[in-house]
DNA sequence: GCTATTACAGACCAACCGGTCTGTCCATAT
DNA sequence: ATATGGACAGACCGGTTGGTCTGTAATAGC
């Protein structure tokens, strides 16, 4: 009956199910209260499952954490600032129109609970070093993308030739993240848009003068 | 002997030194571990002391918390962005050169540990409401002497007359932040110095055209 | 000199929390 | 049918942690 040779299990007991559910709730644990405000035993309350399905699927606390970032993390970043990014010829616009859509994902979350993935950077790369590498990976993912993009434009001449595309990848993803993170401390959507009009002048910096000016 | 009135005591015994210094102890601690990760028992040893003096001066480890904020977080906000900003009488010249005092201030645990005042925002906000609002308070304020640093360049001419001073100070903020941060999360001092210079591209934008050009 | 108060020291405690371990149910292979 | 292993349930445990409580030495007030 089954179209491929795996075999179909529903319902419970599903494995592959129960280990993403694990990681689902956990990611929205830690995004509420931080990797350190997490306690396993209310993650498996939310969860519906016990101890002995977490311990099951994961051999500790950190390793779920670690999780959370390769499979969760790791691909909204991917989806946001490759993926999303990748769909406009003009970077500028293209810059512009990812973070929209990232701050479209989070939603009002944005403005009271900030960014997930520099929630936990800023919480964890100065405690544990197997977080701080792989949060830096996902960073440096982004700043790679957004580099990218710069320099296509530079090639297409959208964007000024002297223009240094690794420097402005990097304070762009700073001034996203700071502006998401003073939105947060200041309780303030207002905050949040008005340094995003601001980003965007710098953003205007890197266009080259049109050519039919 | 003594100066003024009060009673002077000294060496062991003095309650506001010792006061001081849980402050100053805890601060450190909050700085490495975050305030989640702050423990009171190592607060007590790293300070010599024990139970009985903290709980004699605080009377929970949240009190001690809010005691940092506001007897230490505020004061360095205040020192950098009012007392060092208002030496300068071009407020862009100023905004950098008190950006780069507070780094200098931080030292090269800027790119390991990030900046205290945000860590504890990121931290804490979405945990605690007296923690959020003083935080919130700590920014306000720090937004409020950029704003008016740059209202001062308006009436001077040296900042351009279109410029949003409130949404521009945030956004200085944000960047500022938000390069301390991934500075902190890449683990790059380049990073932040990239950052920066591109900080100062944005900053150059608020500048009005020299009568002299 | 006596007393009240401040400023601690340090033993103690109850709750919490990550992790372990045994048992059980279901699916699959033989 | 039976054995085997994966996928959980849930009781249990030991260390940790914020906080309490009693005792005590120094200081201030009278």
């Amino acid at each position: 009956m089954s179209a491929a040779g795996v075999s179909e299990r529903q319902s419970d007991r599903d494995g592959a199910a129960t280990r993403t559910r694990l990681l689902d709730v956990a990611f929205a644990e830690i995004y509420e209260h931080g990797y350190q405000g997490l306690r396993v035993d209310t993650l498996l309350a939310k969860a519906g499952l016990t101890k002995g399905a977490f311990y099951h699927h994961f051999e500790s606390k950190t390793a779920l954490g670690l999780a959370v970032i390769d499979e969760l993390l790791a691909g909204l970043a991917d989806l946001v600032w490759r993926q999303h990014l990748a769909q406009y010829d003009d970077p500028i616009e293209g810059i512009e129109a990812s973070a929209s859509f990232a701050l479209g994902l989070l939603g009002p979350r944005a403005t009271t609970l900030g960014c997930p993935i520099n929630n936990l950077a800023q919480e964890m790369s100065g405690l544990d070093p197997a977080f701080q590498q792989r949060l830096a990976a996902v960073f440096q993912g982004i700043i790679d993308n957004i580099a990218t993009a710069l320099e296509r434009g530079k090639a297409s001449g959208v964007v000024r030739g002297d223009v240094d595309s690794r420097a402005a990848a990097i304070f762009i993803l700073a001034a996203v993240e700071g502006a998401i993170g003073i939105a947060k401390g200041t309780r303030s959507e207002a905050a949040l848009q008005s340094a995003l009009v601001e980003a965007r002048r710098y953003l205007a910096t890197l266009r080259a003068a049109s050519a039919d000016g």
